[in-house]
RNA sequence: GGAAAGGUGCAAGAGUGGUUGAAUUGGCACGCCUGGAAAGCGUGUGUGCCGGCAACGGUACCGCGGGUUCGAAUCCCGCCCUUUCCGCCA
């Protein structure tokens, strides 16, 4: 949700923003129109009511009059009744014009995605801005073999059986299993440890959430068709642990002493990928089901953009520590989220693809969630919106992509970066002989 | 799943349908007192919205949503949540 003062004060920048998305223009002064009309209503409503509770207030003490046998005043009694009486009605009828008009500006209101950040490149999907580029791509020609893909790989090793994932729950389902299942735990090990040297509180959040959550996320705009919901119980399955994490705080005023506060949430993600048919059929790189440890801060608005550089520093050590050759982007205006206002993507090196797929991605989404979560800070005597930002800290089915394929020997076996082995207790993930 | 009790401000905890944004106590903040502190005394202590440069004024909020009424924290209906007991269960 965005800041009404915005639309009403300097519309220019929402409509310089709305235009960078590539989106609807005509929607400011929609809003603009029935804000006015609501304030109207509402300034009207108030002013009845406050002379409506005078009128009441003289009542009681004249029905005590009457009760203690004082007839006079059954007169000014009637009369006082039945003006109160009509005007009653008057309200009614001034309420439900005034909750009609309430309910337009929120439908408009809440049909704006988040103010662009003036520093993100503006365009689309392909007019992202790589920022920079980390390590180099193995050059396995000069090695003097051909690098398997992670599907070939983790047969090899045991590590992901894809076929029974399909048999059992369809496409884009797989089983992590043997070293593909401890590789999954080490990985996760490694980022909460990772995380909580950082400063970040480890959390296990549900992944089960109520409407609420999922809304005040903005996950129920345009990107509702890729969420489940288990419609038993009205209850959403997560994408992302950004849900219940942004939610934690719902309804709160924080004590502005503690921010920023900083959550690692380890949850499952669930995606239906439903406008991705077609895409990445084969393999784990797109699945409905995966497990992530996610970074999410709430700060002070002040501090949002230099957190968010935080965030992309830690991704970008995480993956340094992991031995990934990767490039950085920032994603343009037109391809980001609704509540985002700056975002940027790490892709690593995928061989067998002979390009970068996205692994890590962070968002600033400045207040756009807090105004709708309702979660505030207090300092001194104002309680403010608080800023909320998100990061990958490790997606488990694409690192472990990059991981097999980049660090691949001729045998079929893999080297596992220095960081990693403490945590999983080998250095070399070796061809299983038999295929169970 | 069955039964019962309950949801009030930062916390504990009152509240008769009328002047209650809400007693009282505690916490916290400020002030007085003190060499300093404790104790004591005094004052203050929510959020949203609308109007206003501001002081401030108006309005809404006592789990949520409806209803009754001139007037609802208080009465009625629906929902949600919490706690306890029973059953089931990782």
């Amino acid at each position: 949700m965005l800041d009404p003062k915005l639309l009403r004060d300097t519309p220019e920048v929402v409509i310089a923003s709305q235009r960078a998305r590539g989106a609807d223009e005509s929607l400011i002064s929609a809003w603009q129109s029935a804000d006015s009309n609501w304030r109207n209503l509402n300034t009207k409503y108030d002013s009845l009511r406050a002379e409506q509770k005078n009128l009441s207030k003289s009542i009681g003490p004249l029905q005590g009059k009457l009760k203690s046998g004082d007839n006079s005043v059954q007169g000014e009694l009637d009369a006082l009744m039945q003006k109160a009486s009509a005007m009653a009605d008057e309200l009614n009828q001034i309420a439900a014009a005034r909750d009609t008009a309430e309910a337009e500006t929120v439908r408009i209101m809440s049909s704006f995605a988040n103010i662009v950040d003036t520093a993100a490149p503006i365009g689309g999907e392909e007019d992202f801005k790589v920022i920079e580029t980390v390590g180099k791509p193995r050059d396995f020609k000069a090695e003097g073999f051909t690098p398997k893909d992670h599907i070939e790989l983790g047969e090899i090793l045991g590590a992901i059986d894809i076929e029974r994932g399909a048999k059992v729950s369809g496409s884009r389902f797989y089983y992590l299993t043997g070293v593909g299942a401890l590789l999954e735990m080490a990985l996760v090990r490694m980022a909460m440890e990772f995380a909580t040297k950082a400063g970040f509180t480890a959390v296990i959040p549900p992944s089960l959430v109520r409407p609420q959550a999922m809304e005040g996320t903005g996950f129920l705009g345009q990107a509702a068709v890729d969420v489940y919901h288990l419609s038993a119980d009205d209850l959403y399955l997560v994408g992302t642990s950004e849900v219940p994490l942004a939610a934690y705080h719902m309804d709160e005023i924080l004590d502005g002493r503690d921010l920023p506060l900083r959550y690692a949430g380890f949850s499952p993600c669930f995606r239906r990928e439903a406008g991705s048919h077609g895409k990445d059929t084969k393999g784990i790189i797109r699945v409905h089901w995966f497990d992530k440890v996610e970074l999410f801060s709430f700060c002070d608005p002040k501090d949002a953009a230099s957190e968010h550089e935080k965030f992309l520093a830690f991704e970008k050590e995480f993956l340094s520590a992991l031995e990934l050759p990767f490039r950085v982007l920032d994603i343009a205006t037109g391809d980001l989220g609704m509540s985002a206002i700056r975002k940027f993507d790490c892709e690593a090196w995928i061989p067998t693809q002979d390009t970068y797929r996205e692994v890590t991605s962070t968002s600033n989404c400045t207040t756009f969630q807090s105004r709708r979560l309702r979660i505030r800070s207090k300092v001194s005597d104002s309680a403010e919106y608080v800023a909320t930002l998100n990061g990958t800290l490790m997606a488990s089915t694409r690192t472990i992509v990059a991981i097999l394929e980049n660090h691949q020997q001729a045998d079929g076996s893999v080297k596992i970066p220095k960081a990693l082995v403490p945590h999983l207790g080998m250095e070399v993930l070796t061809p299983v002989a038999k295929r169970i």
